[in-house]
DNA sequence: TACTTTAATGTTAACGTTAACATTATTATA
DNA sequence: TATAATAATGTTAACGTTAACATTAAAGTA
């Protein structure tokens, strides 16, 4: 940082002080218009930038909110930080990027790097490997406003937003069911997230309300990521023909992708042997070979929000701890055999 | 901001002066071992949190890094944000994303934005809509450390980082040439933007080399988004039959998606009646009913290289101004009528 | 032991801004 | 005109940290 113009030598330019300058800059009112005017015309000649920090630290305020984000070439969260985006502009905050890279430490690492940095606010969706929830009671108790969204960690007193995980699952799920398929599948993602328990609680919500049995054997556990859904659907693959199940439900549309691809490496048709279906509706999905039947979940809806709640949290102490679910559609396709 | 734990108060439930404390939590030498535990066991205990805020203040530098992305949904973007992140992460840099929206207005505002939160520098890819290069000298004159990635300004001594932009549009029309095809259109990007010019500049090239005719009927601008590919794809083909173009070279491959959707809607096949291809491979481009050749950017490395000459010009005033490009690759698949 | 070197700690000022209070200039009122 | 009210400007301190210099304590050296 070179040194740069401060108010204060636009102030000696004009041979008034510091404070006046604040004044006229800010806008506040008894200050004569002739001076104001006077002011931000040598301002803007010196090239005068207000220096933010140093208003930070003054009013202990930093207008900035931290975003951390497990994985930012998921397409979900590029779509939840355009809503995140929309509604903190013309809220007047900035945003502070951390990215997770769905590793617990390297999220204890941005949410340290956040408080350091003084934000007004967190925003946070959980990374897949996260077990230990101390971290996020450490910044409870900084009383740093944090909401959660889609990844949610609940009974720690903070806000979250998310989609209606559990429902979703138990809807696609019987969509399977109603095709007539008996062994369904379910590649589930980690346990530690809210999303992987959900999504299998509602899997099995389904089955039982249908009077199918659930096995644990149809249950492997695949990540979030193409790969793993690859490696969980091999698995399945490998079980004995007779018991090998008819269709698969993927935790989400990347870990579907890995196992479509299993599915086609073995000669296998989608859906005429395995239906699958995914959650979150990628963009990839419609364009597949086999268009993936999956539940929209509205990114952009969730990141806006969320935010909204959390400004709310920062601006107003009152603000009630919520947890707010939102809808989520089933969006289908080829890939479950419906036509 | 709630009233934190400070040096200060460590520094008295010790009895001890505040800078001692600071050495010892920076690990500065001439600090007793001793003394430095009893620090770090107090800090700790009492949840102090170092504020960086005050401490960008006084060391005039905010190890900060400020990023404007014209639009977080095209998926180059969450990949050289990757790029990026990666970098700075080991570098000890944070990041603060602004979004212009494709939106010189707003590019200006984020541009405002950054300089003073006293960023430490600043990588920006031009919006869609700016024609006045003003702001961009705003911001080389307060001598903040810029560089440009993928789409650049060049003349204005920041160094820039892009894809050989030319190059691969030359190499991607003559591979419809070798087709044979005759009648090549393009679907330009705005002129204003430095990739729009330089693709336009290759294809030229390309007609030029293999000496057919440049028409100025076959360039249409589209902008980088679909449904400007789809309405400029439509221009085209509303000309009469015997002028119809034969093949099509998008400036990104979300344009070349809208035009794919103006080509289907009219009943025409893809590449049997039109020929198309697109630049940036998104990673919808393979999986699209017909996969669309295109030119590979490798948007991870271009935020990478970016990103390290950027720390380049933050840590060393030597480092020279340069315009990195980075090579791309033609990817053929369906749409241009090889296979 | 007296003196020098070095290690450990302390003090002051600065980074650039604003809030709160203090002062001065101007205008309105009796 | 004298006095009160108000508008405009100024002064001081604070936000939390670190660099630079100052001091004191401890350890070597002659």
């Amino acid at each position: 940082m070179s040194k740069r113009v401060t108010a204060k030598q636009v102030a000696e330019e004009l041979n008034i002080s510091i404070m006046t300058v604040s004044r006229a800059l800010s806008g506040s009112p008894n200050v004569d218009h002739r001076t104001k005017e006077k002011v931000i015309e040598t301002a803007r000649r010196l090239g005068y930038v207000p220096n933010q920090i140093a208003k930070s630290l003054a009013l202990q305020k930093t207008d900035t909110i931290g975003v951390v984000v497990p994985e930012i070439t998921h397409s979900f969260f590029p779509e939840a930080i355009r809503g995140i985006e929309k509604v903190t502009y013309s809220a007047g905050y900035h945003l502070i990027l951390t990215h997770s890279a769905e590793n617990a430490e390297r999220e204890m690492d941005a949410l340290k790097t956040l408080a350091a940095k003084r934000v007004d606010g967190i925003l946070i969706s959980t990374a897949e490997s996260v077990t230990d929830y101390d971290i996020y009671s450490d910044i409870m108790n900084l009383k740093i406003p944090t909401v959660f969204y889609d990844r949610c960690v609940m009974g720690i007193g903070a806000s979250c937003v998310c989609v209606n995980d559990k429902h979703g699952a138990k809807k696609i799920t019987e969509h399977l069911i109603e095709h007539k398929y008996k062994k369904i599948a379910h590649l589930c993602g980690p346990l530690s997230v809210s999303i992987g328990r959900l999504r299998l609680a509602g899997y099995k919500k389904a089955l039982q309300d249908h009077n199918l049995v659930f096995s644990e054997d149809y249950v492997v556990e695949s990540g979030f990521h193409e790969d793993g859904g690859f490696r969980a659907m091999d698995k399945l693959l490998d079980l004995p023909e007779k018991k090998r199940p008819r269709a698969v439900f993927a935790v989400n549309d990347p870990a579907a992708f890995g196992a479509m691809k299993a599915i086609f490496k073995r000669g296998l048709s989608i859906p005429q042997d395995i239906a699958i279906v995914g959650f979150s509706d990628d963009i990839r999905a419609e364009l597949l070979p086999v268009p993936l039947t999956t539940i929209r979940q509205p990114a952009f809806e969730v990141g806006k929000k969320a935010v909204e709640k959390l400004i709310g949290h920062i601006e107003n102490e009152e603000e009630k701890i919520d947890k707010i679910v939102i809808d989520t559609e089933i969006i289908i396709r080829k890939s479950c055999g419906c036509n």
